[in-house]
RNA sequence: GGGCUCGUAGCUCAGCUGGAUAGAGCGCUUGCCUCCGGAGCAAGAGGUCGCGCGUUCGAAUCGCGCCGAGCCCA
């Protein structure tokens, strides 16, 4: 078998058989150094690939309800959201990130009577939160601001004007406050979609019609109900009670034919895990409408729990409820923010340490890898050389330690490494592969001298120490985080 | 009652579509360094991979059953 593979011994220096199903195969040290030349060649663009070429894909995360603050739980929704599209991009896919604005229905109504009654608490009368309305202390500060911006008059207008105008007034406000926060994280999408601009354009009407044409409905008991069954689903689903209100399942399906419509391949939503049990519903939905299998995609995000000073934070002043986003920013700041949520699987529950986040110590992950890029840029500052000026050609036998081998090998991986993580839709693989290949270069910084070793040595170790620095900036920018140049 | 996710070292977790002696960080133990480009280096202890059965030449990984945790639905 080895010798019917012929392979050239430029590329494989040594085959061995090693067991029971076994070969080992070693590399020709030339193929490392060619591979580090073209890490350089590439640059910034090193680690990119073209899987995903042609391929248009929708990722839409975050979606809060317009009824309160960010906590931290939309936190890791916008981080592994962004991380995935940004993975998505960087291997060829035409990406669009998308934030669903849940703007209609039952939750925003009770929203609006909920400032009205804070307002007119604002204006010192007694006003009564509704029943499963919202009592955190921001709508109060809402409240006062559009009393002063509306005039004295506002308090006084008849209820159903009153209410329609808080409708509009917590909705544009709430949805500002959202924006600002995910600015400051360093998200940003390119598409916002509003629920109730599906029902004002007829969306909805229209993805009734089809499922009525296709026969994918039926009256029973007053109800419409959808086909699901038939589709994959473990039954039926009502889309109509008998009351003539729609499911949430309506705006849904519309919203994601909506996004078949506008010419998507693909439609990855990240869900918080507590949205688990309508996956198989609406996948039969999109089924039904003749979709393809690999159209939808979830990427489930489980709960967040907080740790600081060694115990679990629950409240948040502002909010009454959970901890924010915009706390968790100010205790650690966004890389640190950032880092934490990707570095671990969407879908296992994340314990949030703030204390570690905000450490300026190696225990630190994020801390710790960024420290490996400043001093891969400090050799250069030391030597008194840009890293773009050293060339990239580095000689294998002026690298003698086995240190420079371990980095050299660890920076190469890295396009595979993205292939991998985009391909498995897991970001956290990038933040692991960080972890290792810092570790292998703070070890090559300790028992490899760069500076003042023999000519040969010290350029080909300056052409490693730019070939480290360029994967780990890639690396970091991939994920949204800085590569600072000192810290 | 049904469904989904999870269970790996004292702690937090990796382990990619089954492959060689199961890994990392922290913590712990023992040495060393305290000079450069600050916050270090080396070694070590520590695991029946929740439990059982099965598929396979081979299972942490796949299947089934059970136990336990969380969530969703009824």
């Amino acid at each position: 078998m080895v010798a019917a593979l012929a392979l050239p011994s430029s590329v494989v220096a040594r085959v061995e058989i090693a067991g029971p199903g076994f070969i080992n195969f070693w590399l020709a040290q030339d193929q490392l150094a060619a591979a580090l030349g073209a890490a350089i060649d590439a640059g910034a663009e090193f680690g990119r690939a073209e899987f995903g070429r042609g391929v248009t894909v929708n990722v839409e995360f975050v979606s809060a309800n317009p009824t309160g603050p960010l906590h931290v739980g939309h936190g890791r929704g916008a981080a592994l959201g962004d991380g995935l599209a940004a993975l998505l991009e960087w291997t060829g896919h035409r990406v669009t990130r998308e934030f669903y604005i849940n703007d209609a229905g039952l939750q925003i109504d009770k929203l609006a009577r909920s400032l009205w009654a804070r307002v007119q608490q604002a204006a010192g009368r007694a006003g009564e939160i509704p029943e499963g309305g919202y009592h955190g202390e921001y709508l109060a500060e809402t409240a006062r601001a559009a009393l002063a911006a509306e005039g004295a008059g506002f308090a006084d207008l008849p209820e159903a004007e009153g209410v329609a105008r808080c409708r509009q007034i917590a909705l544009t406000t709430q949805r500002a406050e959202q924006d600002e926060l995910l600015r400051d994280f360093g998200v940003r999408f390119e598409v916002h979609s509003s629920e109730q601009a599906l029902y004002d354009t007829a969306r909805v009407a229209a993805m009734l019609a089809e499922l009525a044409q296709k026969e994918l409905t039926y009256e029973r008991e007053g109800a419409l109900w959808l086909r699901s069954e038939a589709h994959g689903d473990d039954k039926d689903r009502v889309l109509r009670k008998s009351d003539g209100s729609f499911t949430y399942l309506v705006p849904d399906i519309a919203y994601h034919r909506d996004k078949h419509e506008r010419g998507f391949d693909r439609a990855i939503d990240v869900w918080g895990a507590d949205h688990h049990g309508y996956i198989p519903r609406m996948r039969a939905a999109l089924r039904a409408l003749g979709y393809p299998n690999d159209f939808f995609e979830v990427a489930l995000v489980q709960l967040v729990k907080v740790i600081k000073e060694g115990e679990e934070v629950r409240m948040s002043k502002r909010t009454g409820d959970f901890v924010t986003l915009r706390d968790l920013l100010d205790w650690v700041g966004i890389d640190a923010a950032r880092y934490f949520f990707l570095m671990r699987k969407g879908e296992t529950p994340f314990i949030f340490d703030v204390d570690l986040a905000r450490q300026q110590t190696d225990e630190n992950p994020v801390f710790y890898v960024q420290m490996a890029h400043a001093r891969m840029t400090g050799i250069f500052r030391v030597a008194g050389v840009a890293p773009g000026d050293v060339g990239r050609d580095a000689q294998l036998d002026a690298l003698p330690a086995p240190e420079d081998r371990d980095l050299l090998k660890e920076l190469t991986r890295f396009p595979e490494v993205v292939e991998g993580a985009a391909r498995a839709r897991e970001p956290h693989r990038i933040t692991g592969y960080l972890e290792e290949l810092a570790r292998s270069a703070h070890h090559w910084y300790h028992h490899c001298r760069v500076l003042g070793e023999a000519k040969e040595t010290e350029r080909a170790r300056l052409v490693l120490a730019r070939g480290a620095r360029i994967v780990l900036a890639n690396g970091l920018r991939l994920l949204g985080l800085s590569a600072p140049d000192r810290m």
